[in-house]
DNA sequence: AGGACATATCGATAATTGTCAATATGTCAG
DNA sequence: CTGACATATTGACAATTATCGATATGTCCT
């Protein structure tokens, strides 16, 4: 319990007044952590970084497994997490899987930070 | 591996070219990730909320304990994880620790999404 | 149909993490 | 010094997760 100028110690300054009410609520804050934990994985950061900077805009699903030195396995875990982080889309094409970014996702975060 | 046009099959597109080169590195990748992962549970999320929204600038670390519903020694090993990420700062004064976000670190975060 | 290949899913395991009770540390008042 | 209090640390445990091998699914070519 805080303690405060009424409370048990006498004259002492209260540590400080209530908390502001703006901050985020419980829901809010729930959405958000499991957002930001699918980029808190320094495998999920360069999948993510490869399809956002990849000039043609999407990536070949085999292309990351080679680049990674990651199973193929767990590639598609990490991308099936950004997937549903809303991070990236997937589509399938002939026997390929084509991953893209998916910019108003990342731009939310983003914005959730500032 | 993936397939090209040379490769086994005949006659096949290939399933694209080579990975853009400016992707992270695992290095990169690796400390971003650390810094996301401070951001991955809905207590951080909040207490980071509380104490960057706060109108004075500072929060104490009663007031959060009060706030969150979680016991002291989960709030405060919370808030030494966000220390640790460099998010925010404490500052112990007298009996009680008063906490300030750094919004620069916030900010890199911010950087690392645009 | 049958073979070859890309990707997804399953099962298991090792490592990490969130949580709390108990305890330690440090600070102030008397 | 001693008691009261705020915060940090420790130890333990349950839950989550990253990883891989094995296997399943789906797609293309012959």
């Amino acid at each position: 319990m805080a303690r405060t100028a009424t409370s048990a110690r006498k004259s002492v300054v209260a540590c400080c007044g209530a908390p502001g009410d703006n901050a985020l609520t419980a829901t809010q804050a729930e959405s958000l952590a499991r957002a930001f934990a699918a980029l808190s994985d320094p495998v999920r950061m360069r999948l993510l970084s490869l399809i956002a900077t990849c000039a043609d805009g999407e990536v070949c699903a085999c292309n990351m497994v080679e680049t990674l030195g990651k199973s193929q396995p767990t590639v598609s875990h990490h991308l099936k997490v950004l997937r549903e982080a809303g991070l990236v889309t997937a589509d399938k094409r002939g026997i390929w899987m084509w991953y893209r970014a998916v910019p108003e996702r990342v731009a939310e975060l983003r914005a959730a930070l500032g």
